[in-house]
This record gives C-alpha cells, structure tokens and sequence, in this order.
DNA sequence: TAGGACACGTGAACC
DNA sequence: TGGTTCACGTGTCCT
C-alpha cells in the first residue's frame, strides 16, 4: 500500500544515482551544507535491511498490521509457533513408550525452561510435558456414570484447554488421550491437577 | 562483543526524561534549533524496534552476526527451514499407513491448521434418541484451537450428561461420538443444543 | 489538533 | 586509513 515510496529511495535521477548533484562542498561556510561522508552507503543499508523486513513479512503467514514493529512481532511469533509445532511432531512421531525423551533434530529448546520435568505416571493418569505450554495427558479408568464429565470440569476449573483428545473405550474400561494447553504458571498446577485427576479416576471403596 | 550500547535502550535520564529544554518552538527563526515534536516518541518507537529484533535474534538458534541485517536474514531462514520441517514431519508420519499408525493407537493430531489450505469440510452434528434420556451424539469437524472446549462447554450448560466417548482424528479433521444422557425434558432442549452445535461446529464465514 | 510510522542525513564508533 | 554499522533528531506523510 504505501511502500511504493520506498521504491523511489533512489530519487531523481535514473539509473546512475548520486554524484551528480554538484558534489563539491563549501569549504568555509555552514550555511549551504551540502556534507557525507557515508550518504550513499546508508542509504544502502537501509535499502537492504527494509528489503529484508519485506522478505520477513513475506514469508510469515498472519501479518496483524503493515509496520516494521508488528512484522517482527508476527515473526517471532510464528517462529515459536513453528518450534513448538515441530517438537510436538517430532515427540508425535517418535513416540514409543518405552524411549522417547532422547529425541532431538534441530529446534532448539531456546527459552522452553522447566518443562523437561519427569514422566508423572501414577496408575492411571499419566502426564506428559511437551513444552510450551502442552501436555500429553493420557487417562485409563472404568467406566463409571458421570466420571467423564468429572474430569472434563476438573480440566476447565484449572484453566486447562483440550487442543485435542482421543477415547477408547472397550467393555467397562476408557483410556482417554488428551492434547491440552495449559496458561499462565504451570508447575504447581500441573502437580495439583495430576492429583485431581487421579483421585477422580482411582477406584472408589467399593 | 559490540552490544553494549544496546543494552542502553532506557534512554535518556531516569525517570522524568527530557521536555524542560524550552518546549517554545520559534515560529519563523531556525538560528537556536532546539525543535521537534515527536522527539521522545520516535526514541520510543527505535526502542521497541531494537527490543523486537532483540527478541527475534533471541528466539533463532544459529545467529551468524550481531548486526540487525543478519538478524533479519536468519531469521527469514530460519523460518523456512522450520517450514519445511513442519512440512517433512507431517507428511512423514501421514506416510506411513502401515506402521507408525497402528502401533500408536491414538496419538493426538497436532491441530496445525492453515499449512496446507485444503478443502474445508463443513461440520455436521447428528443427533439420534435412543429411549429414556439417552442419546448418541455424532460431530465431525474440522479441528480449530478451542472449538473441542466450546463443544463441552455447550453440553454442560445443557446439563448434559457424557456417559461415554470416542474420538478420531485425522489430519485437520474429527469426527467425535458422544454418548449422553439428558434429564428434564428434552423436546426443546435438544433441538437447541443441536442448533448450539451446529453453530459452533460449522465453519465460519470464509 | 495530536499522534504514529517512516525515510532521511549525519556524527560517532568499530573493524 | 576507508568501510560498515549504529543511534540520533528531524521533516513529512497519513491517519
């Protein structure tokens, strides 16, 4: 829209751009300033560099507004939102029970603290961090009335949002595995909800 | 080695800054040149521009030189290195029909929507009684982030009751079947829990 | 009228 | 010694 200004950065004169309007200074007197040393060459590196937030704001797919600020907030969002996507098809794809932590291709885990907990596995709740702020949690229980929804409310009294889930359910037994997002500080909820979902899905005293 | 400066960015004095330099622009004179309106915003604005390319140069892994122009250009290749990964991991482990399916089970779908723009499908909600206050309840869709929460939502203030539940999930889509269970009367309630469904569950306006 | 976004030219610092 | 990168203050355009 309103880049096409920038196009023109090499105003004037055609091809051959500068030097020719008279490039001889004043020696003497300040009042006709006609001075750089390094004109040119930072008309130049501002050339590129706008040219490589054009590149940038190209390549990212939501672009909120046309300024060089949110194009680079766009960026880094959508660079987190590719790592994140990329970890969870990596632990996705490589995913036996027996080893899958050792997994590592290329992201880099830059700023994802804390989430290389441990396997919380606890009989029947099993709760898996796959950084970010997502969790593998996986459920096997019997099937009991309402129990279900217990746990679908103990979920959402924490704040916890369901990405995903798949049920198997044969004769009397469930096993539940979610994708869920949890905002906001997890360590503490993380442990608390475990042990919600535990007591909620252990058999009672009958 | 040379970032010292930027770690600089608070600019200026402490807390009250400038804006006692005589603020009284000379009409006509430009001899005494201490002028400008947008001044303290335009440093503001460098601020947050130098912050975001902070940030961007924090989140790209393999940064080959401290320069805003590299920055940048890493950045843009970095995304599509991701890109392309993203890319490569889905279709890996949509490839492999025969192994990597079965003995997963039922591994979430990571809910990765808008790589590839492919057809849409509009969602559906089947609703059949069963007798006394059950039903089964049959949604396909296409998966969004939060729209699995709404759908529960919707139940639950219906004071509906989730007996039993299974869900696939296949690429961007899924297709959920609910068993549930309905006290009170049900005549109305139902056709508007089917609309609310219908609603949620359909795509949008594009 | 105020305010945001941008390109511009320039001095300074670093190889 | 140029070459290169950067921050700065300002004028201008566009809301």
């Amino acid at each position: 829209m309103e880049d096409f200004v920038e196009s023109m950065l090499n105003f004037g004169g055609g091809g051959g751009d500068e030097s020719e309007d008279g490039e001889q200074l004043p020696p003497a007197g300040e009042t006709t300033g006609y001075k750089s040393k390094n004109l040119d060459a930072e008309r130049r590196r501002r050339s590129r560099l706008n040219s490589n937030i054009l590149a940038l704001r190209a390549v990212v797919p939501n672009i909120t507004k046309m300024s060089k600020e949110s194009t680079l907030s766009d960026a880094i969002d959508h660079i987190k939102k590719l790592q994140n996507e990329v970890l969870e098809l990596q632990t996705q794809l490589a995913d036996s029970p027996g080893e899958a932590r050792e997994k590592q291709g290329s992201a880099s885990c830059s700023e994802s603290f804390a989430p290389t907990d441990s396997i919380h596995y606890q009989g029947q709740v099993e709760l898996i961090p796959l950084g970010s702020c997502k969790y593998n949690l996986k459920i096997f229980w019997t099937k009991r009335a309402g129990l279900f929804t217990k746990v679908l409310e103990a979920l959402y009294s924490n704040n916890v949002q369901v990405l995903s889930l798949n049920t198997i359910t044969f004769y009397g037994y469930a096993e539940s595995f979610f994708s869920i997002e949890v905002k906001g500080e997890q360590d503490a909820v993380m442990v608390e909800l475990r042990n919600i979902l535990s007591s909620i899905v252990e058999v009672p005293s009958n």
